[in-house]
DNA sequence: CGTTAGCACTCATTGTCGTCGAGTGCTAAT
DNA sequence: ATTAGCACTCGACGACAATGAGTGCTAACG
């Protein structure tokens, strides 16, 4: 569909613009060493590949800038990805040397190290919990009238909840009902836990109704609460420093997206596994449709572990984001499918 | 020191200022109905003012602008405080009525509550645990090298922490290490726990020495890392529709504040008890210089149950903040107090 | 004597205008 | 096919005048 130097003529003009963030004009293109044409060639080609869509003119007599499509071109067919700086790969490595043993302290640390590395925002997934199964079940009470519910999952995941005891419950009856569920439901999948605790479980329970119906509202709580817990944001305020965010305004649509956990979720849902770029108006959601989302879903033997991604400008750096992202979420995926057995 | 007349000019152009962020000009004070002088009058009261250091001119021709000193007496005996208005009054009315039973989720909505109702940054600090007493304490096994550890404190707040277990430790031991750590440390409060943990306990877990090293330094992190989750920030764009936040720049160094927990917990140590409001350059921190931090710390009985405060320009709206601050804290006191027994 | 009308003055803001220069599109020469 | 040359476009920038909000000061007033 374009000529061999058209392509790189593209390519030069997106480089050029992702590090100055401005128009990119014929002559500038010219004097780089690896185009060897001169200012007027480059911009027939440049009128050409305007008309073609790939690249947009803010006004007459300025400079190019790449479209959507244009970027879109760039990133399926042009960038070089996978070349990861030596340094870059050195900090990540001496991350995942440190050995830690918390799936959430693991979680956040990555998202620091992308967004130090990238000075964009990062936003990382981790594991879905209804993957997980029940380990520990437990009720403490704390005085006449409440006790904190505790969830404990295979993976070491707590979730932990303060409920109201009804005045008719008697300290004999929690324990035995905490007692008969555990040694039934240990090893059930969260996700099949509620089920199982209505069909087999209840019977068993029957004499202890409304019992039965508060532990199942805990359990059902820890599963739900679950998802905000599961995501973790860094570098939300370098995009402040991204000349695109200098209008206050658009940072505020921004920065209130990011206090939306439901939403970003919304966004990370239906996402490509292995790597996805989603480049401006491709993006659902409005906040974003000046910026470009870039995620890595890890999964192993099928289930999934997770999803990193950064989000960007739509003038980012694809080539370093993507080659990070690829060496990071594999080392996420064996280092989490180990510790998830 | 000022006459009742300059007073009254004062008020009037602090009152200005605040609903209009801009400078003041002797005209228009002259022009409301409570001050019945010409604007000469005013322009002469105003540089005599100035002349004190209650006012400041931006620059020749502007009118004025409140200075630190100026804010400082208006606060200090100028503003009617104490009034709320009707709506907000029942905003946190119906706010409280809803019970809750977590206490976090409580500071979480106090916070969200005061951050619409005045459209500014508010930061609630939630009871320090070190009041609070071990409840209950656990050792739950995941995989052969791992375990979780649990504890509950008396108000129903759990911290937990994945830990390794040593290969050379049976699953015996563990037991009886946990046995023996509840049932001698059980009412024991935070603070005392690891004074306790090793003067008292330490020899009757005397075989097991490298067991007490591993809980105690489980315990120990259940006490520091509590700190984190004791504050709720909410409301954190709303300072971008303020106008003195135009500037990008500003406004990242105020968001990076933001996200530095520690930061906070310097500038709300050191607060008193009771209304408290530091305004520009009283605070500590640079980054809110241009900002004023009201708090209201509540505590019953001699026991502080935490902090609440809004951060907003200097030009904030000091009478609304101060009545929503105190009949908030007073309702937060009452709820908790109620709760910690 | 306190108050105020009047007036000259200051200065940020706004709009206009010409210059500058980066960049384009087109044409003709190579 | 490529490129030198050239006229053209248009945003950015600085100079400049007009505007107007606001001041300080002086003199008149009750």
């Amino acid at each position: 569909m374009l000529t061999e130097r058209q392509r790189m003529i593209l390519n030069a003009i997106i480089d050029d613009y992702i590090r100055s963030a401005e128009p990119v004009g014929s002559r500038s293109i010219s004097k780089r060493g690896d185009v060897g044409y001169s200012p007027a060639t480059i911009r027939n080609e440049m009128a050409d590949l305007e008309d073609l869509g790939f690249l947009e003119q803010p006004h007459t007599s300025a400079g190019r800038i790449p479209s959507i499509k244009g970027y879109r071109y760039y990133v399926d067919h042009l960038v070089r990805h996978g070349e990861v700086n030596e340094q870059d790969l050195s900090t990540i490595r001496t991350f995942f040397a440190d050995k830690m043993n918390q799936t959430e302290q693991i979680i956040q640390h990555a998202a620091m190290i992308l967004s130090n590395l990238t000075n964009y925002t990062s936003i990382v997934l981790g594991p879905e919990t209804f993957s997980n199964s029940l380990k520990h079940f437990q009720l403490i009470p704390i005085s006449s009238d409440t006790a904190v519910a505790i969830v404990v999952t295979n993976t070491g995941h707590v979730e932990n909840k303060t409920v109201s005891i009804p005045a008719d419950m008697s300290m004999q009856d929690i324990e035995q009902a905490v007692n008969i569920l555990n040694t039934r439901l240990i090893g059930v999948p969260l996700v099949r836990l509620k089920s199982k605790l209505y069909s087999e479980v209840g019977e068993e329970l029957g004499r202890y109704v409304d019992k039965c119906e508060l532990l199942l509202g805990v359990l059902d709580e820890a599963l739900t609460s679950e998802d905000e817990n599961r995501m973790f944001l860094s570098g939300t305020t370098n995009m402040l420093m991204q000349p695109e965010f200098k209008d206050v305004d658009k940072v505020k649509t921004l920065l209130d997206l990011f206090d939306e956990t439901p939403a970003l979720m919304r966004i990370f849902s239906a996402l490509p596994s292995g790597i996805g770029v989603r480049i401006g108006t491709e993006n659902a959601h409005v906040a974003i449709n000046n910026c470009s989302l870039i995620t890595a879903s890890f999964s192993v033997e099928g289930q999934s572990f997770g999803t990193i991604g950064i989000l960007g400008p739509t003038r980012m750096d694809y080539g370093k984001v993507i080659g990070l992202l690829e060496v990071l979420s594999s080392d996420m995926a064996a280092l989490l499918s180990g510790r998830f057995k």
